[in-house]
DNA sequence: CCGTATCCAAGTCGATACTG
DNA sequence: CAGTATCGACTTGGATACGG
């Protein structure tokens, strides 16, 4: 029987998953949160196989969420600076409970699947139906 | 300067995110964790803007990440039972922080942009640039 | 009732070339 | 140095139509 736990997620959640979700922003945010302030070319080194539309896109992006900043210096040779905003601190918490918890759901996932899980959930599972002659 | 803040994520974030990231699990979990177990057809019409082929695939994926269960009744007429496992309720300290973070991420957007701002992050964010004259 | 198969539109990501 | 523009491969989500 259901336990009634009233979640109420109107779906908030979205607004977060959209700060989160790009396939580079995680790792950028890490570079950012333990290099402080870094250039364009330097992320750009700490994260060799990121291309530069991709780099720039994803750090719009978190500009936009104000998760990071950028600092415009008008001189040559052109120089940028990124950096995480005081904002973005409260993300800290809830990074680490998504690290937490992601390295336990593989564990967890090991336990089911062995250890060839795949990554990407197939589309066909191999899990047998359980059936019950209900009704 | 840097606050060597040491996040060490290795992106075991991306397992969580996969799990939360399609366009529908999260109402899905909605309806499950408060109504309990759930028909197909039950959950069809809770979430009337969902296809078939969506509501299934997305059903799939949280089953291979055992988030849900699936009862299949073999008897006319068909019956399939889904409901949250016990170990989806790992998720809901995370799915209530992602909450609470997305509600207040959408009030401090609306600080920063007026209430028209955009949900998706525009191309090209019309936000100033800071310049400096460093160097 | 509970799906699967097929096709199609839109979005995401990467490679490459060009610019202030 | 720090981007933008363009193109194409791949992926995701939606609209049907059909099957067990």
């Amino acid at each position: 029987m259901t336990e009634e736990i009233e979640l109420s997620m109107d779906c908030k959640a979205e607004a977060v998953l959209e700060i989160l979700a790009g396939k580079w922003k995680r790792v950028i945010l890490e570079q950012l949160f333990s290099n402080g302030t870094m250039r364009f070319s330097e992320l750009r080194r700490a994260i060799p196989d990121i291309t530069k539309k991709m780099l720039t896109s994803q750090l719009r992006e978190l500009e936009y969420h104000d998760i990071v900043s950028r600092q415009v210096h008008l001189d040559v040779p052109p120089k940028v600076e990124y950096s995480v905003t005081e904002y973005a601190h409260r993300l800290i918490p809830l990074l680490e409970g998504l690290n937490r918890w992601g390295t336990e759901h593989i564990e967890h996932l090991k336990e089911i699947y062995g250890e060839e899980y795949a990554a990407k959930s197939p589309a066909r599972p191999r899990r047998p139906d359980r059936a019950a002659t209900g009704e």
